[in-house]
DNA sequence: CAGAAATAGGATATAATTGTCCGATTTAAC
DNA sequence: GTTAAATCGGACAATTATATCCTATTTCTG
């Protein structure tokens, strides 16, 4: 569903997220090893996500990531930053110009799946996402 | 959502379940042209279908691609042969041992939509899409 | 039987994704 | 100011996905 990249930036963003809520800044090598991704990979993800103010990074000695408004801060625009929106936007057979005029032989029940996963994306907040790690719910590897 | 392959993989299913539905027997050249694949990659996917009994395949002159049993025959089935059930299947965020006792945060958010996809390509059948390019509601390019 | 038309399948090429390495830069702390 | 701890960013490597090419094999037709 999610390319690999994505998937990392999604647990990134709620890893930062838990310890903004706590006012913590948080160090690449400490969310590697928290959500188990290769730390130059993520690297490269989270200077992605920050070019997209998705999150907040800050150089130098003590320096880290942030997220400042994880309340509205949604899934889709972590989708959208690495993978684009196409995955719940696009198309489900590739067809570029697939639309209620011209449509593929799955739109109208792709239509219904697209539509579903859009509103999830666009409804869930990384701050809610946060909290379910934060009572011990949830969990982030393995 | 599919892979370039999986979207040729269903392409093909449908333009080649069009055709058996009229007893008409049809080659790879013609299948590459009218799903505008192009022709050696989409030969190694109907491999593949064939081996996972999605298509039949007719060796010889005026050998080529039949589909039996498009009524019966669902999304899920070619999905499955060459993305494997993952997609509809699968955490979103690629966790293995993702489940109820063990969830990742967007478990429950993803489990809906998840499910709901998982519905879709249960519930089509290759011959009610096929019987949709007949009537020329949809079309399978550009 | 010979020839043509078709799929099968192995080898290879290209592109995209995933992952690594290292030097440059920034900044806090002493 | 110097040093250490960080991110940034460019170059590279490995892997997977996409795509092509060529030969072998099968089977219909004449």
């Amino acid at each position: 569903m999610f390319s690999k990249a994505c998937e990392y930036g999604i647990k990134a963003a709620i890893y930062i997220t838990q310890n903004s809520l706590l006012n913590n800044r948080v160090s690449l090598k400490e969310i590697a090893a928290e959500i188990d991704s290769p730390v130059a990979f993520t690297a490269k993800i989270l200077q992605d996500l920050a070019r997209n103010q998705v999150v907040t990074s800050i150089k130098g000695a003590r320096g880290g990531f942030e997220i400042h408004n994880p309340g509205e801060l949604k899934l889709s625009q972590i989708v959208k930053a690495i993978d684009s929106d196409d995955v719940y936007k696009g198309c489900g057979l590739g067809l570029v110009k697939c639309d209620e005029l011209n449509p593929c032989p799955i739109h109208d029940k792709f239509k219904v799946v697209r539509e579903n996963l859009k509103e999830m994306l666009e409804n869930t907040s990384l701050k809610e996402l946060a909290l379910k790690l934060d009572d011990g719910t949830t969990v982030l590897k393995i």
